[in-house]
RNA sequence: GGAGAGGUGGCAGAGCGGUCGAAUGCAACACACUGCUAAUGUGUUGACCGGGAAACUGGUCCGAGGGUUCGAAUCCCUCCCUCUCCGCCA
């Protein structure tokens, strides 16, 4: 959510920050309605104050007579501030519907765009495979090394539903343990586990809600499944209020994932790249209400992941992404996509974006600076790593003429060996 | 699933329908005192919306939403949440 006296004053900045995500907002009737909404509140307050004195009055009355003249006039009162009270709880409600519609804007550096093919690459690492046999795509080679079984997966947890075994279940606790290490070393980091059954209040907070429903599982008690650690994590100072000098609160947070998929039918229908649940480890950051912070600790987000995928020697990209490809809240965003050999281009591993307050001005996380001025702080998030979606990269990359897949260096330790799979 | 208790400021915790934004304690901050620390004393300290250059000023907020009343933290209703006990299960 923007801050309306943001909106007002700097109308075609919102405007244009709008255009270019191409998300639709009135924003003229929108400030039309905040008119509507201050004259209302203004004259409610008028006449709150009159009561207030009047009821002042009435306590210290020194007669009977002087004290019913008084109570009779406030009825009247009564009656029309009961009105106004009213119009003005309508005007809310269509007041805060067209509030949360609202996108926060774009930074200058994103690049105009109508999709994903859109996307800057600002960056590009490690070298491209070449193959000197015919290189399989993931589904196969899981499927061939008994690492993973879609038939069952689908019979047992329906469309897109997966079984991970042997090397492919080990791959997975090698991950894990690559990925803890990395970041339990890091005391800047906190670990957090958080919940994925997840209440209304935090969807709407990090702006899942009311715009994705669709996208979400429910419960049949009312909360919702999350598709990311980001919904938790991002709860857990929900209607707080920090000091500065905790922050910049660094999580690194662990959740199971799910999400409905529901705009993507006919894509990655699949394997293991577009599935309905996995688990992922996401970095999620407060920091105190400054533009330059939160730049930098996004580029810090990002560089951290990238640093996991150079020891893992998979060769990936770095995009800014276009106006379109962002969502309500996000300032900025970088996608890390590593390269799959069997499409013969990166896919996306990562997601690194921040919000500035959008997302805290809903989840009311505040913080009190030095001279006791209160604000909200700024929030960010990136991946540090997604399974099972990395085996697709790993299993690919590391493919062998033997038909088994090689395990990068850096977790040879983890998993007691150098190559998964068995000769076909 | 059954039974009960409760939701008040950063925390703890009082609060007769009007003088309650709310006693008191703790914490925090400032000043004083003290060789340092500790202790002590004095004072200050809520958030949000609006008006104002500012000083200041009007309004709102005691879980949420309704109701009663001239007036609600206080009375009534509904909902949400938390806790305790019993049962069940990991």
């Amino acid at each position: 959510m923007l801050d309306i006296k943001f909106i007002r004053e700097n109308k075609d900045i919102v405007i244009a920050g709008a255009k270019k995500k191409h998300i639709a907002v009135d924003i003229d009737a929108l400030l039309a309605l905040d008119d509507k909404r201050r004259a209302l509140q203004a004259s409610i307050d008028e006449k709150r104050a009159e009561q207030n004195v009047a009821s002042k009055a009435i306590a210290s009355a020194s007669n009977e007579e002087e004290r019913q003249s008084v109570i009779s006039k406030m009825q009247t009162l009564k009656e029309l501030l009961r009105k106004e009270e009213e119009s003005l709880q309508e005007v809310m409600k269509e007041w805060r519907a067209l509030m949360v519609s609202v996108p926060n804007v774009p930074d200058m550096s994103v690049p105009d765009g109508e999709s994903e093919k859109d996307n800057k690459e600002v960056k590009q690492w490690g070298e491209i495979p070449e193959f000197n046999f015919e290189p399989k795509d993931h589904v196969a080679l899981l499927l061939a090394n008994g690492m993973a079984d879609y038939e069952r997966g689908s019979k047992v947890a329906g469309f897109r539903g997966y079984f991970l075994k042997n090397d492919g279940a080990r791959l997975v606790w090698a991950l894990e343990r690559f990925v803890e290490e990395r970041f339990m070393n890091r005391s800047d980091f906190t670990p957090l586990i958080v919940p994925s059954m997840v209440r209304r209040e935090p969807f709407m907070g990090t702006g899942y809600l009311p715009q994705s429903e669709e996208d979400l599982y429910k419960t049949q008690d009312g909360d919702y499944l999350a598709g990311t650690a980001e919904v938790g994590a991002m709860g857990y100072y929900m209607d707080e209020i920090l000091e500065k000098k905790d922050l910049p609160i660094k999580f690194f947070a662990f959740s199971p994932c799910y999400r409905r998929e529901a705009g993507s039918y006919g894509k990655d229908t699949k394997g293991i790249f577009r599935i309905h649940e996995f688990v992922k480890y996401e970095q999620v950051v407060l920091c105190e209400a400054s533009h330059e912070e939160s730049v930098k600790h996004h580029e810090e987000l990002t560089l951290n992941s990238e640093k996991l995928l150079q020891e893992l020697k998979l060769p990936y990209r770095v995009v800014i992404n276009c106006g379109a490809d962002l969502g309500l809240g996000q300032v900025k965003k970088y996608d890390i996509e590593a390269w799959l050999p069997s499409e013969k281009q990166y896919r996306e591993t990562h997601s690194s974006s921040y919000f500035h307050d959008f997302q805290t001005r809903r989840l009311n996380i505040r913080y009190r600076e030095g001279n006791g001025v209160v604000r909200y702080v700024h929030s960010l998030n990136n991946t540090a790593l997604a399974m099972p979606r990395i085996l697709t990269q790993i299993a690919e990359n590391y493919q062998r003429a033997d038909g088994r897949i090689g395990v990068p260096g850096a977790l040879q330790g983890y998993m007691g060996k150098d190559v998964m799979g068995r000769v076909q």
